[in-house]
RNA sequence: UGGGGCGUAGCCAAGCGGUAAGGCAACGGGUUUUGGUCCCGUGAUCCCAGGUUCGAAUCCUGGCGCCCCAGCCA
């Protein structure tokens, strides 16, 4: 048994407990899953936790994964969803090897496997519209009734099913039916539709067809022919098993498999439905599917959010079948996790203060060592430009201080890091009294940021030389929404949060920044971690925060406030 | 008043009849040239009520609450 995370108990979450037992107790040989997103829309973090299960179960039970398109309703679908679900699976950090597959490969063995019930009195033509199916499928007190249709001979349906196929006949004038039980308690065995007529070119299968499966005469058949053992879903599907069963049961299929349910993710102060993130996409709220704000793999991708700490999420929400809402807390916890250990740091001041250092000499720079990674020695150090003119945060400067502010303050001596100990001489301001330009004094003893008489002070700021520094946009992001629960009221757009985007033009960064390499992580140091966003040029940089650093400083500011 | 699920700390989640793991969040403390990281500490009797048992979060009965299902979507 291997346990993937220190939270996972000894037999792992019931799924894996299930196919344990399977593969102790003989059942199965080997542990076979499948992710089988339908290319409709673009893959969100709801899926990877579903991706990380099959995947991650197959290679903890020595079994495979397959990755398998549910491409049953062309109506809907696309290629491009295809390709970019593809490389989101692959990016997250998946192979599926050999074992790319599309329900539409089995088309043809599906008609045929319809006739097969066909034949056998289980499935019939009905010309009913779908308003009238509607009206006979009764209601969840009562039980539906019979169509006239459904005693219709054998020959007549296999007629009838054949000409739907040609393309006898437009959309919704007949469909196929299993023939179950139309007073069924379970609404999904009330004779369900199996096939529908849809005149629509199918991105895979072109116009070879007319007439495409239902999801529910697709799935479970799709993993009988791939011999998928245990085909996991989330709970709304638990309904469908009934069904899903029946199928297996009254068809020819070469394999058993059986499905499980598990509870879909939800995540605070964003929303993981298709339907929502396309209208956000579609109605302009956000720049795109991969707008850093969406809770896409696309969008994360772009955030900054690293593949590996995705996967350390998936695993520490665990998998359950009760409704939950996550805190998006743990997500950003994870992604520091790992951006900590990986992202070199560096020094850039988002929003710029001018200090001028009066005792260094005008003209005069010098190089100063930085050290690149202090969670990681191999990461070795760098030269950083110091001058008499220098940008700081203009939150690290207080002409009032308040108390327990440790950063600079009329009078104040602080530590810019790795290079001086500074104290504030004076402050220039502008009519609106707010600082412009910062008169201070610099120890030369303290040099790398240590004092030889052994004086301590309280602050440490993050500092760029005003000659050397470079101009970068910098996008901060915040939540999409400002509830936890968006749209728990009834009124999804109400809850956007107008503010989840700043942008800030001004920033100044350390000249080692020219050359970050796009799909490179870094640490602003005391600000957070970013990344170059693809918006960027050759002449104009732009970063995106993926998030920022625990900061217990501004927590204990809002809890003064409040 | 139909069927299917689920109820353990603010949020997740173990627990599988032997006396409530762990993570996140929050709060307190230590280390610190990032108010970062790291380290230490602080919280529950398990939806409610009965019952079985030497012993119940775990079993039984009855309530209560929440979620899903009436697409020719998946």
């Amino acid at each position: 048994m291997t346990t993937t995370n220190s939270d996972s108990a000894p037999g792992g979450d019931f799924i894996r407990q299930i196919i344990g037992d399977d593969l102790r107790t003989g059942r199965h040989g080997g542990a076979v899953t499948r992710f089988p997103p339908e290319p409709n829309g673009y893959l969100h973090i709801g899926h990877a936790k579903s991706i990380c299960l099959n995947f991650g179960v197959a290679a903890e039970f020595s079994g495979r994964c397959h990755l398998r398109f549910d491409d049953t309703n062309p109506t809907k679908e696309e290629q491009e969803y295809i390709e970019a679900i593809m490389a989101d699976v692959r990016w997250l950090g998946f192979d599926w090897g050999a074992h790319l597959y599309f329900a539409s490969d089995y088309f043809e063995t599906l008609y045929e496997w319809a006739v097969h019930l066909i034949e056998a009195g289980h499935a019939y033509v009905d010309d009913l519209t779908a308003e009238e199916i509607r009206d006979h499928r009764g209601t969840l007190t009562a039980p539906g009734t019979d169509s006239p249709y459904r005693e219709r001979d054998v020959a007549e349906n296999l007629d009838l099913f054949g000409r739907m196929r040609t393309g006898e006949f437009a959309d919704g004038a007949r469909v196929l039916r299993a023939r179950i039980d139309m007073a069924a308690a379970n609404i999904n065995l009330r004779d369900p539709v199996l096939y529908r007529i849809l005149h629509s070119p199918h991105p895979r299968t072109g116009d070879d067809w007319c007439i495409y499966p239902t999801y529910d005469f697709a799935h479970g058949q799709s993993d009988a022919i791939e011999h998928v053992t245990h085909s996991l879903c989330t709970l709304e599907f638990e309904d469908h098993r009934p069904l899903y069963d029946w199928l297996l049961d009254h068809l020819p299929v070469p394999s058993r498999p059986r499905q499980y349910e598990f509870a879909r993710l939800n995540l605070s102060y964003t929303v993981l439905s298709k339907r929502l993130l396309m209208k956000l996409v579609d109605e302009g709220h956000v720049r795109g599917w991969d707008d850093p704000r969406m809770p896409t793999l696309s969008g994360l991708r772009r955030r900054g959010f690293p593949p590996e700490a995705i996967r350390d999420f998936a695993g520490r929400i665990g998998m359950a079948k009760r409704d939950s809402l996550v805190d998006m807390a743990l997500l950003e916890h994870c992604v520091r996790l790992q951006l900590n250990r990986e992202a070199p740091r560096r020094m850039a001041v988002l929003r710029p203060l001018k200090v001028v250092i009066e005792n260094y000499p005008e003209g005069q720079s010098e190089m100063l060592d930085a050290i690149n990674n202090p969670e990681d020695a191999g990461a070795g150090s760098r030269e950083v430009p110091f001058g008499r003119d220098l940008y700081i945060e203009r939150d690290d400067f207080m002409e009032e201080p308040v108390r327990k502010f440790h950063r600079l303050a009329p009078g104040k001596e602080v530590r810019l890091r790795y290079a001086y100990f500074i104290t504030c001489q004076s402050v220039e301001k502008d009519q609106t009294g707010a600082p412009t330009v910062i008169r201070c004094t610099y120890d030369p003893a303290t040099r790398g940021g240590d004092a030889p008489d052994g004086r301590k002070v309280k602050g440490t700021l993050h500092w760029v030389s005003a000659a050397h520094a470079a101009s970068a946009e910098v996008r901060l992001y915040g939540h999409l929404f400002t509830r936890p629960d968006p749209g728990a009221d009834g009124d999804l757009l109400a809850d956007l949060d107008p503010n989840s985007l700043e942008t800030l033009t001004e920033c100044r960064l350390e000249p080692s920044l020219a050359d970050l390499a796009p799909g490179q992580p870094v640490q602003f140091e005391r600000l957070g971690y970013f990344r170059l966003d693809p918006d960027t040029t050759t002449a104009h940089q732009v970063l995106n925060r993926t998030v920022p650093l625990r900061d217990s400083w501004a927590r204990t500011q809002a809890r003064a406030k409040a």
